[in-house]
RNA sequence: GGUGGAGUGGCCGAGAGGCGAGGCAACGGCCUGCAAAGCCGUCUACACGGGUUCAAAUCCCGUCUCCACCUCCA
């Protein structure tokens, strides 16, 4: 297994710390809104990833954390009268509900910055003690000069950054304006905890490095995020958590953007696509097949017609599945993927590269089906069944079918199916009476009903139009 | 100003010194009563200008365009 590393630039060999186990930390959410589709793409990503290495014999521990305060959580909330930690929660569960509705498996841990002040403050008490970090007025500040590799991953040099001014308050007691918030002061009337230096709150960057202590250890596998977050906040973790003698995280994995109209989709940007939009006219497994399908350090540019085309696309590979179960039963999952399929996720995650052997893989599929190779359709589409699993797209899996079709659409389908074959039987001998006008009318209504009707050698087949 | 990324056929989207990813669309063919689905084939692309090489989309130099980060951001 290969991976690309953001620290070093380069594809490396990934060798975990603890053969067989594999520890991830992926910065979340910070829960001031509702999730847009680039938020998801990211937890679309890192999920691949754990999937991958879990197929592969690894325990995997994944941790993501809620960053569930932070200036805006708290200017909205009360810009909206409502306690910061209400606006927090309905924004979390709305990123929960998004993350299983696209299939995330569940994460190993999900904890939240709140309910981790007491190790901010010890972390913040061991970096003062060695001289990284100094109170200032209720505030305290990570001493950017006692730490010199600060850079290192993004590539900035501190002299040369330029002026970052905090136009606001709160800049005042720091020696140099490179220098970064640990921790901020509470101002009246915001939420606060009590800390050795006066009520206040977290700054952003110090939760991840405390959580992820925490969690995963003074040292673990994989830390991952957005690429927005590689400076200042990833900067800034390393910062920390180095300089409190934690040797941090052995490699940086960062996913780009989606983006619309070139730029990038953000929140404060206002051209968010949201995922309940976005799930109101797609499926999700379409929308995990169009957001996970593209090399996750490739930018996604944003459009209608890609949507379609992957809404089409993955329908081939559906309607293969369908077909082949048909014919030949239930196929359950190869046990194995294909080598070249293994090789292309071995390669820094090759997703684009392994789902194009799924598509060969249908076209076989559908060859063999054609010529009546059940051996071969089986082995084919329980390859099939097998890769998308990895992908979290197999939608024969329980994960997608659960729910899907429960309970009374489960009848009504059955329903559906015998008032169809009622049609199909009159349309059928038409056919054989060469009526075909008649024929052709009996499909015609059908259509018109939302009903595709196809003609196989074992006799014609319904499916639902999609749309 | 500093740092990083991108520009691929009608479109989406991989790759990264020779061996034509894959998908969508289009066209032709097979199959079909006609369709649909499927299969086969066609469409031989890599921003621009130089250079290195037997060979460059891929390496080097330069240019242009776009994007991002340096302030909150997946």
């Amino acid at each position: 297994m290969r991976l690309y590393d953001t620290s070093t630039r380069t594809v490396r060999d990934f060798v975990p710390l603890v053969e067989g186990q594999v520890s991830i930390y992926l910065c979340g959410a910070t829960v001031q809104a509702p999730p847009h589709i680039g938020h998801i793409r990211s937890g679309l990503n890192f999920d691949v990833l754990r999937r991958w290495f879990a197929h592969r014999g690894n325990d995997v521990v994944f941790c993501r954390n809620v960053t569930d305060i932070d200036d805006k959580i708290i200017a909205k909330s009360c810009a909206q009268e409502i306690p910061h930690w209400q606006l927090a929660q309905t924004n979390e569960r709305a990123f929960a509900d998004a993350y299983t509705a696209l299939g995330c498996l569940p994460s190993t841990v999900e904890p939240r910055a709140t309910g981790h002040i007491p190790e901010m403050i010890a972390m913040m008490e061991r970096l003062i003690a060695t001289g990284h970090a100094y109170p200032s007025g209720g505030d305290v500040y990570f001493d950017v000069s006692s730490f010199p590799a600060y850079g290192a991953l993004s590539g900035q040099k501190p002299d040369a950054m330029r002026e970052a001014e905090d136009a606001g308050a709160g800049a005042a007691g720091k020696r140099d304006r490179r220098d970064f918030a640990l921790w901020k002061s509470a101002k009246p009337g915001e939420p606060s905890w009590e800390t050795p230096w006066g009520l206040g709150r977290p700054g952003w960057h110090l939760e991840c490095s405390a959580m992820a202590h925490k969690y995963l250890g003074p040292a673990f596998d994989i830390h991952g995020g957005g690429l927005d977050l590689v400076f200042p906040h990833h900067e800034n973790e390393i910062a920390q958590s180095k300089a409190a003698g934690d040797p941090f995280a052995n490699y940086w994995m960062h996913n780009a953007w989606v983006t619309l109209s070139g730029e990038k989709m953000s929140k404060s940007l206002g051209n968010s696509v949201l995922v309940t939009e976005m799930l109101k006219r797609w499926s999700p497994l379409v929308l995990r097949y169009y957001l996970a399908t593209p090399h996750y350090r490739s930018m996604i540019e944003y459009s209608e017609e890609a949507l379609r085309e992957a809404e089409v696309s993955f329908g081939r590979i559906e309607g293969f599945l369908e077909r082949a179960g048909e014919q030949t039963g239930v196929i359950e999952p190869a046990a194995r993927v294909p080598a070249v399929f293994a090789a292309a996720m071995d390669d820094d995650l090759g997703v684009p590269q392994a789902m194009a052997v799924v598509h060969n893989t249908v076209r076989d599929g559908n060859t063999a089906l054609a010529a009546g190779d059940k051996d071969a359709v089986v082995r084919h589409a329980a390859d099939i069944r097998a890769m998308l699993g990895v992908l979290g797209m197999d939608p024969l899996s329980q994960q997608w079918t659960a729910g899907a079709s429960a309970g009374r659409s489960d009848e009504l389908r059955g329903v559906v199916d015998h008032l169809v074959k009622l049609a199909l039987q009159q349309r059928e001998a038409a056919r054989a009476r060469k009526d075909y006008a008649a024929a052709d009318a009996v499909r015609d209504s059908l259509t018109a009903a939302g009903i595709v009707v196809e003609d196989t050698p074992n006799g014609p087949r319904w499916t639902l139009h999609r749309d």
